[in-house]
RNA sequence: AGGCGCGUAGCUCAGAGGUUAGAGCGCCUGCUUGACACGCAGGAGGUCGGUGGUUCGAGUCCACCCGUGCCUACCA
């Protein structure tokens, strides 16, 4: 437990501090000294209650940081700092995000070359000075090592701008995730999975990128709004006889396996089990029904292709139909023979032909295409119909996405799905209502996870196959690398049994190609920092951990694979609480990120406002809440913090009388002192409630605003005393009650302010305010002799008939533009009987804040009237 | 189309059923006061998105509506 130094002892040879304290140059001393001494170092405790564990988000570090990672992470160093002040051993390690596409597309732009699998290593390699064009081809193990080697970079110029911003991350304990252990630790769940049968690989139809050449995940997607057209088409029933069917993606007619329409459909009912003709390419299709199909849209029936959409491959399933797929990986349309078996054309030559001039084009190109073929041959009804609809994108893709039959590796997800949703609750989420978004996901899930990505750079999977006589891999004879060897590159690693130059000829065995989904690795973050499996008493004190701090927009990614993850491998949460960030919001509304344009890079804004001014205006956005670009907001920050060394360097000035050697129960007679003493133990009761519900927000809100009502009216009000005006007495309890208020308000700003407050703290006391305890409200009231409710009541309000008097003699003042320095001569103060007899408690120091020579009192209607000014006379 | 947020001063936001709805920024008027002019004092500025309801009492709770953002779905 930190120790709390007796609040009111003040050391005067300790005491030292400058003539014109200055924010300038705090980060840069501190930052230093921090790391000097250590204070963010995880020290193990023996037991799991001793420490607060963060699963931080590990940033990509293809990109740069922005305000919104100064926004989001400052949230998570304001809970890792209160919890520390707590007592806790604060397990806070740093993540780099380097693994996956974005890193591949700045190696490719940033060095100008391109991967190719089929090179070989050059050892010593050197990217040319300047990007070439075309880019150059390299290897992909040269390929990986210009990522590494680019990403060390990146990472580098992050920790600065972290240690700037002050985040109390121990940086011993950094992890990446490329990095070994990421790689061992991604592979090592995969293998349990494996074993249990929870991963498992087949060739299905996929979501695919025909521009990045993988295939992503349902989490991946998203919608854009894009121009399209209803086509009416007509499919031959028999001579003379049509169907109408609407479609936007006409060049998939070669695609159709069937048409549908809802059961209960009676214009179609006839319809079903009988044989349709698609035109063009005159193949037979049946007319089937399924409850999927909306009679509301279109003509009420749909053509069925394997694979237009989603839709499309719920229907080939569940109705069994066959595959007669035509766009390949690339997007284009692959060659197709109509006259195999399977696909019968009634006039095979009428349907090679136009086939013939479609094959090889883009699907868009292709759509032209056919729309013409359909209206010469009559097929095409009226015109197409030009709409606007949702299409799927890969998220980080640019054309559609398509579903191509490929062998992937999947998670089993679908059947935890009530699992799942109960961890959901189990969680608990701040906000609370974050958790609806989990709970959504997981109820909108249409297949389990696809993990398996045809890139490079990421984590490989630890497996092998067998090759037949042909020279065929041996998918169902997959061979799992062993657990003590990882991590593993099955591409240069070789399996047991097995000898380097069996690689890829008959009879010997290949690795497996594919790597990782990033979020396979990110998703088991908790068991890398945590130290699984390899560190036993790691993992017991850190895990499952307390903390995953995010933002919302990765709740169905890494949130959600990280409770998957978990409960599958230990049957428990990753952790207790999870703390969802809002986003940055440029002014006009829009969410701040690099791809639209509008950042602000934090450097500069740490430079200009410092970065307790930035930090304070990250930590004014409350949980989960959206929150608008502000430097303004930063400005105040930083005046805040220069106001604090102020108000410091006040308090301790400490020029006056004090007795020495009075013990610091006895120090606090003053009624006023007394009363801003509770005030001040009340706000730290609520502080600490607020920080227990990760409402930071609330904290330095609550506190700020005490602390300016502590500078303008309490320091004003006991200034004449503290200097000794009313004798020895009056100016001990001034002095102790400001040691006392500025010790407990600077370790309430400290999770806030590090940097100022830590300068503070050194003027005074020994150690860092870091690893001060955080304030109690028992410390305060401690210190008054008497605590009964009743002296409560009555200090309070002398307090406030103070400051209502200080109140409406300061708008007098202002009202007739009298300098301060120009003496009231007469103010009369009417109050009821119950508070007036506790007006000479304050009224020397009234006297004395206010400039007022002589105050009156009577009984009456609350009511304060200056009677003059000394100058009125004069002149 | 469903779900979840949000809507309070010109701007950014706080108001956890209970006096006359608050803060900061900005604006106006003063003040070099012994910690601070990166400061201090004072002031102007609101039919709390709308309509109904519950209640002695509603910015706060309920219903509906409007606007806005996000999540999810739809994609023939």
């Amino acid at each position: 437990m930190p120790s709390s130094p007796r609040l009111t002892q003040l050391d005067p040879a300790r005491l030292q501090f400058p003539d014109k304290p200055a924010l300038e140059g705090l980060e840069a001393k501190w930052i230093s000294r921090w790391e000097e001494s250590g204070v963010y170092r995880f020290a193990r405790p023996a037991s799991r209650e001793d420490v607060f564990s963060i699963d931080t988000p590990p940033p990509t570090v293809s990109g740069s940081l922005h305000v919104g990672h100064v926004f989001s992470f400052t949230h998570t160093d304001l809970i890792a700092r209160y919890q520390r002040m707590r007592g806790k051993a604060v397990f806070y390690p740093m993540g780099w995000d380097d693994n996956g596409l974005p890193t591949e597309r700045r190696v490719q732009n940033y060095y100008g070359v391109r991967c190719d699998p089929s090179l070989p290593y050059v050892p010593n390699f050197q990217p040319p000075a300047q990007p070439p064009k075309p880019p150059l081809s390299v290897s992909r193990p040269n390929f990986i090592e210009l990522c590494e080697r680019l990403t060390l970079e990146d990472e580098k110029i992050f920790e600065q701008l972290w240690r700037t911003l002050g985040l109390s991350v121990d940086w011993s304990m950094t992890y990446a995730t490329i990095g070994k252990r990421a790689q061992r630790v991604s592979q090592l769940v995969f293998l349990h999975h494996l074993k249990r049968g929870l991963a498992y690989q087949v060739e299905a139809p996929t979501l695919w990128d025909i521009d990045f050449k993988t295939a992503v995940a349902q989490a991946e997607l998203e919608d854009r709004e894009m121009p399209g057209a209803y086509h009416r088409i007509k499919f031959r029933l028999g001579p003379d006889r049509f169907i109408e069917i609407d479609t936007t993606r006409p060049e998939l007619i070669p695609a159709c396996v069937a048409l549908v329409a809802h059961p209960d459909d009676a214009r179609y009912q006839p319809l079903f089990g009988q044989e349709v003709e698609t035109p063009l390419f005159g193949v037979k299709v049946p007319v089937r029904a399924h409850t999927l199909a909306d009679p509301a849209k279109g003509s009420g029936i749909a053509m069925i292709c394997t694979f237009g959409d989603i839709t499309d491959v719920t229907w080939w399933r569940e109705l069994s139909l066959p595959v007669r797929a035509v766009i390949q990986t690339d997007g284009t349309l692959r060659h197709v023979s109509w006259n195999t078996p399977g696909l019968e054309s009634t006039d095979p030559d009428r349907a090679q032909r136009c086939y013939g001039e479609l094959q090889g084009l883009s699907a868009a190109k292709a759509r032209v295409k056919i729309v013409e073929q359909l209206r010469d041959s009559g097929d095409l009804v009226g015109e197409p119909r030009p709409i606007t609809h949702a299409v799927k994108f890969y998220e980080k893709g640019d054309r559609p996405l398509e579903i191509v039959t490929s062998r992937q590796w999947f998670i089993k997800t679908i059947e935890f799905r009530e699992a799942l949703i109960a961890r959901g609750k189990e969680l608990r989420w701040h906000p609370e209502y974050m958790e609806t978004r989990f709970e959504n996901w997981a109820n909108g899930l249409n297949g389990d996870w696809c993990v398996s990505r045809q890139r490079f750079f990421g984590v490989p999977f630890p497996v092998w196959y067998p090759l037949d006589a042909q020279g065929r891999p041996e998918y169902d004879k997959a061979i799992p690398a062993r657990e003590d060897q990882l991590p593993v590159d099955p591409s240069t690693d070789v399996p047991g049994g097995y000898r380097e130059e069996q690689r890829g000829v008959p009879g010997g065995f290949a690795g497996d190609p594919d790597v990782m989904d990033t979020w396979a690795t990110s998703s088991v973050s908790p068991q890398i920092v945590c130290g699984w499996p390899d560190d036993r008493e790691l993992f017991r004190i850190t895990f499952p951990m307390d903390l995953r701090p995010q933002a919302h927009d990765i709740i169905r990614t890494w949130l959600f694979d990280s409770v998957l993850r978990a409960h599958l491998e230990h049957d428990s949460l990753p952790w207790t609480h999870a703390a969802i960030s809002g986003w940055v919001l440029d002014p006009d509304r829009k969410k701040m990120s690099k791809s639209k344009g509008n950042v602000v890079t934090p450097l500069a804004l740490l430079e200009e406002h410092g970065s307790d001014g930035a930090r304070y205006w990250a930590a004014s956005g409350r949980p989960g809440t959206d929150t608008a670009f502000d430097p303004g907001q930063m400005k105040v920050g930083r005046r805040l913090a220069i106001k604090i060394l102020n108000a410091s360097k006040f308090a301790l000035m400490n020029s006056a009388p004090v007795r020495p050697g009075l013990q610091a129960a006895a120090d606090i007679t003053a009624a006023v002192d007394r009363a801003m003493v509770r005030n001040l133990a009340a706000l730290v009761d609520e502080a600490t409630n607020a920080f227990e519900g990760y409402d930071y927000a609330r904290v330095l809100q609550r506190t700020e605003t005490f602390f300016w009502g502590f500078c303008d009216d309490y320091l004003e009000l006991v200034k004449g005393r503290r200097y000794g005006e009313q004798g020895i007495e009056g100016a001990s309890s001034a002095n102790a009650t400001l040691t006392a208020a500025l010790s407990v308000m600077l370790r309430l700003f400290a999770p806030f302010l590090p940097f100022v407050t830590e300068e503070v703290w050194s003027w005074w006391r020994e150690g860092s305010i870091h690893k001060a305890a955080w304030p109690t409200a028992g410390e305060l009231t401690s210190l008054l002799a008497d605590n009964s409710d009743g002296t409560s009541q009555s200090d309070q309000a002398v307090y406030e008939l103070a400051q209502r008097v200080m109140f409406a003699v300061r708008k007098d003042r202002s009202e007739k533009k009298q300098p301060l320095k120009i003496p009231i001569t007469k103010v009369t103060v009417r109050e009821l009987q119950p508070v007036l007899p506790s007006f000479r408690l304050v009224e020397a120091d009234l006297k004395s804040a206010l400039r007022v020579n002589q105050f009156d009192v009577a009984e009456g209607q609350p009511e304060v009237v200056v009677d003059g000014y000394e100058a009125d006379r004069e002149g």
